[in-house]
RNA sequence: GUGCCUAUAGCUUAAUGGUAGAGCCUCGGAUUGUGGCUCCGAUGAUACGGGUUCGAUUCCCGUUAGGCACCCCA
């Protein structure tokens, strides 16, 4: 009999797992959510972004049309179910779609340009979990819309995205920056990318050879030694841009010379996602942290509101992943301050019972207390008084109160400082002002 | 999506083809109104399914989950 609950029991846990790739943010995490939540509101008022949430769910139709056909975001990675109704949904693959959509439908383009937009919620991605990497997780995001298509914005996007990671003590980030032309001379570039290295065809691996027709720009990033090779003469996109990106870029690197942003140029960095033009950018954390993966990345995008159904509408926007923050925070050990709990042991105050007659009291006293704004903790089920200081002590409160009979009749409370051992009977009037001014102390 | 590695209690781990051992944590106790230290006790594990075997936690296969390298990405 006993045999057959724990087998049951069992099995019960295993159907319950959490699905594959999808974590649970448990209390522990919370002081980095914390933290970065109040490092985003705190940039978010001060460069003036706006909140904006889209819905999870989006036509799969708009992810198609914008981040591409092409690209494995989509066409791999995307979570896409088909409503009773027949319409084709897909839970968001990246937000900057979406911003678009809700910036066109809502007529955005009326209100003051540009428009700045902050977004943080969850993203979903189809791929193998990894150290950094999740079905589901959090972007913040930036997007500025509409207005012209000036360098000093996408220069401003970078600069947020710094100071996030400058707020968050994450270190020296290495910042990679290129960009990746316009309409005009990206094709003439692809031409002279393809017609190079289909002269070498026979030098490169399997996966380049493919790529010359797919995805041209990709072939600078491959890592097989034949290939590294090629890189070396390969003709650079920053070599090849038309007057105006030229110039677009250059004020770019201007402005972060401005605000003394130090910054790699790297004309082998393409984005995954078919809608950049111009400006592409990568943060990565310093040293090994590096194999998280980029932590904040973005690009401009003046087409995409052009294949939406919009009129071209010049954007940059930003990205940056909670969750791989989090994981550099933990291994360079930039914990933020304070215990799992929202209020730390020290300014909170601990109330016991001291034998079963005055446990009633004591809920209404608990009342009483938070009433008055005091933060006040308790492990009233347990019987013995030691029992609930030993809870007491573990959770790291600075002061205990106790309440038994005795105190009950004398209209008191014991309060006792747990640091040093010291306590004195309090009458309950005048209780709320005495440890206010014991926690303020603390 | 491809390849490789891993899986023992909530956590860190030991051991073995023959009944799985510890530390930390949790819970209880050491004259029922006083915590931290100490002592005692209790709970609790071979991820799941199948195969080989007299016997599998150990060997083999599959599944699941995690990690790593790709692909790609935040």
């Amino acid at each position: 009999m006993a045999e057959d609950k724990k087998e049951k029991n069992k099995e019960a846990v295993r159907s319950f797992q959490a699905v594959k790739g999808m974590h649970d943010v448990l209390p522990a995490d919370e002081p980095y959510w914390e933290k970065i939540e109040s490092v985003v509101r705190a940039l978010a008022k001060d460069y003036g972004f706006a909140r904006i949430e889209p819905p999870v769910l989006e036509f799969a139709e708009l992810y198609n049309k914008t981040s591409g056909d092409t690209s494995d975001v989509v066409q791999k990675e995307m979570y896409t179910l088909k409503t009773k109704g027949g319409d084709m949904l897909a839970l968001r693959p990246e937000y900057t779609p979406g911003i678009a959509r809700a910036y066109l439908e809502h007529g955005m383009s009326r209100l003051p340009q540009p428009q700045r937009l902050l977004a943080m919620g969850r993203i979903f991605r189809h791929e193998r979990p990894q150290l950094g990497r999740a079905r589901q997780f959090t972007q913040i995001d930036l997007e500025t819309l509409g207005g012209v298509s000036d360098a000093l914005y996408d220069a401003e996007i970078i600069e947020v995205m710094s100071d996030l990671l400058a707020g968050l003590k994450i270190k020296n980030p290495t910042l990679k920056l290129n960009s990746i032309g316009c309409r005009v001379c990206r094709p003439l570039y692809k031409k002279q990318l393809q017609a190079y290295y289909r002269a070498h065809e026979k030098d490169l691996c399997d996966d380049c050879r493919v790529r010359i027709d797919a995805n041209p720009l990709r072939l600078l990033d491959c890592k097989e030694p034949g290939c590294e090779k090629l890189k070396e003469h390969a003709p650079s996109i920053l070599d090849k841009l038309c007057i105006n990106c030229s110039n677009h870029f250059k004020e770019v690197l201007e402005y972060l010379d401005e605000v003394k942003i130090p910054y790699e140029l790297d004309s082998r960095l393409v984005r995954g996602l078919d809608y950049y033009s111009r400006t592409v950018f990568e943060f990565y954390a310093d040293g090994p942290e590096a194999q998280i993966g980029a932590i904040a990345a973005g690009g401009r995008y003046d087409y995409l509101m052009e294949t939406i159904g919009g009129h071209i509408t010049p954007a940059v926007g930003g990205a940056s992943g909670v969750e791989r923050l989090i994981a550099v925070m933990r291994a360079k050990e930039t914990a933020p301050n304070g215990a799992a709990s929202t209020t730390p042991g020290s300014k909170r105050v601990f109330l016991a019972h001291a034998g079963e007659l005055s446990k009633k009291r004591c809920f209404s006293l608990l009342r009483e207390l938070r009433a008055k704004g005091i933060a006040v903790t308790e492990s009233l089920a347990k019987d013995s008084l030691g029992n609930q200081l030993k809870v007491a002590d573990k959770e790291g409160i600075g002061i205990a109160l106790i309440l038994g009979q005795k105190e009950i009749y004398e209209d008191t409370v014991i309060v006792r400082d747990l640091t040093s051992g010291i306590q004195e009977a309090v009458p309950v009037d005048r209780l709320a002002d005495d440890l206010k001014r014991r926690l303020a102390a603390k």
